[in-house]
RNA sequence: GGCAUCGUGGCCGAGUGGCUAGGCACAGCUCUGCAAAAGCUUGUACAGCGGUUCGAAUCCGCUCGAUGCCUCCA
């Protein structure tokens, strides 16, 4: 039997604002949809978050058994730099910057996402499209649009009347606006001459002569609008109306209030059952973004190349450190809670080791099955990781105590718990063993092996400065001994 | 200015009415030749002020503070 007809999950549904049980369009499957990168500069730490907690997602739908359709999107056309009106295409601009083809400005930092979250352990998602894979399909959604009354064209660019929209819909409904309060609060802005309404947005930009990414239309040359690709592309491959979409919080308004306006407009209804937003990193208590410069990249946290940090990170202590915060929490990344993060996460590794060399016992006195279902509970309260690593916490204090042979596990109870354990650490959690090199890794055991008996051989003499210096020296270089009841063991850090 | 979210012990971070979250750090003890590792013990925290309640970190109001969105952004 697939565990998803056990384990019941709960998600905090952005839409509603509620918790709401989850109930897939057709059972045992879910459609997934996350809102990806604009590939104009190198994926810094913030957007990793947002992706991560959407992987973890991905691999617990996964774990419980459900076929999972996760389409992930590469944004690599139509964001607009400025005001709509007399904007420029991101990746046009930092083309004409850097003397590239558009296109070799998308290829580069496809290549720089890609490797990041190889770094992370990221499963590569279902699908993942492009946008300008996906112009035609763009153009026919504004043709439905067009068609329904709700867009209207000015000058070869195309807009979404959200006045009218608003008659008939709700307009807001995602970001709990209200369109009179917006019309309100509007700033003044430079000349809106196209737009009826500032609130409107662009389906379809003309495009100016020297615009180097453009295609043609039925209304002239131009490119698609921002919001417009993820509407096509969601609708494409996972239908009218979906389970999940995904994205950063910020994505709220008004990407994804315009995605909700375009699908409703041009389908009828409501294109998603459950909206989820991950919230933000912040660095030094303020928002990490690109535009602002307060932003760690990836592989600065990787070698330690950057002032805020004492120390180099590996990913998978990152990945500990994100886990440890539920998705919808503000998380603020600073170099103590690194440290931290990195020695639990050592200790949480260390335990899963020693518990492979457990003798098995003749009774528990650990009830494993219920501590289990409560690692599941945590995970279905809307993927409450930082709960389940609590639990994963709970596990390593029996460990250590089984082997201080304090308690006992039966030998069924010792492979569910190892399972469980492996389960939600590598699968569910995404965290990574250390990997160490195979062969030099045998060599320097034997060569730490021969160090510990020879520090054996000096301790039972009473020569304390070479047993001493032994292990100290090895400390200094990362090896530590670790004296037990049943002999010495190390560690590499 | 408008709309949201949040404010938890030294640090990070769970927790929506009563029952020990967890991690890191610190202290004491056990173990040890001394350490480290591991185990045990200790911390009575919930921005402030009022209110509801037998009882509130948790619900309501106000104040203060922080952050996000309102313009590209995960």
């Amino acid at each position: 039997m697939q565990l998803y007809k056990k384990q019941h999950i709960k998600i905090y549904n952005s839409l509603s604002g509620k918790k709401e049980r989850l109930k897939p369009i057709n059972e045992g499957h879910i459609g997934m949809y996350v809102c990806g990168p604009t590939v104009y500069s190198n994926v810094h730490l913030g957007n990793c978050r947002t992706f991560m907690s959407f992987d973890m997602i991905f691999r617990y739908f996964k774990h419980l058994g459900y076929k999972v359709r996760y389409v992930r999107n590469i944004t690599d056309a139509g964001h607009l730099v400025d005001d709509a009106d007399d904007g420029e295409d991101k990746i046009a601009k930092k083309a004409r910057l850097e003397q590239l083809e558009p296109m070799e400005v998308v290829q580069r930092y496809t290549i720089d996402f890609h490797n990041i979250l190889q770094k992370f352990n990221f499963l590569p998602p279902s699908i993942e499209p492009t946008a300008t894979g996906h112009i035609i399909e763009q153009i026919e959604i504004i043709k439905d649009i067009l068609k329904k009354g709700f867009g209207y064209e000015t000058n070869g660019s195309i807009y979404f009347d959200v006045a009218k929209f608003n008659e008939t819909n709700e307009y807001g409904k995602l970001s709990g606006r209200k369109l009179e309060d917006m019309i309100a609060n509007t700033r003044e802005l430079a000349a809106q001459n196209e737009k009826k309404n500032p609130q409107d947005f662009a389906l379809w930009k003309r495009a100016e002569p020297e615009h180097i990414m453009r295609w043609p239309s039925p209304w002239g040359d131009g490119f698609p609008g921002w919001h417009l690709e993820c509407t096509a592309m969601s609708t494409k491959y996972l239908g009218e109306t979906f389970d999940i979409h995904g994205g950063g919080m910020d994505l709220k308004f008004p990407h994804h209030e315009c995605e909700i306006a375009q699908a409703e407009a041009s389908n009828g209804h409501s294109p998603v059952n459950y909206w989820l937003h991950a919230n933000m990193l912040t660095m030094n208590g303020k928002k990490m973004a690109k535009s602002t410069g307060n932003n760690i990249l990836p592989g600065e946290i990787f070698t330690g190349d950057n002032e805020i940090l004492s120390k180099a990170f590996s990913p998978s202590v990152v990945r500990f450190f994100m886990m440890q915060a539920h998705y919808t929490s503000i998380l603020d990344l600073s170099n103590d809670a690194l440290l931290a993060s990195e020695k639990g996460y050592y200790r949480l590794m260390e335990a899963l080791k020693t518990l492979k060399k457990i003798e098995p016992n003749e009774t528990s006195n650990f009830d494993v099955s219920v501590w289990r279902q409560e690692c599941y509970d945590a995970m279905n309260d809307d993927f409450n990781t930082p709960i389940l690593i609590a639990k994963m916490f709970d596990a390593v204090k029996r460990i250590n105590l089984l082997k201080e042979n304090i308690e006992t596990i039966t030998s069924a109870d010792k492979e569910t718990l190892l399972s469980t354990l492996k389960g939600f650490i590598f699968d569910v959690l995404g965290l990574e063993e250390k990997i160490e090199n195979v062969s030099n890794s045998d060599k320097l055991s034997g060569v730490v092996e021969l160090l510990i008996q020879l520090r054996k051989d000096a301790r039972d003499n009473r020569d304390f400065d070479t047993s001493d210096k032994i292990r100290d020296q090895l400390s200094a270089m990362g090896i530590q001994l670790k004296d037990g009841k049943e002999g010495t063991t190390f560690s590499i850090s």
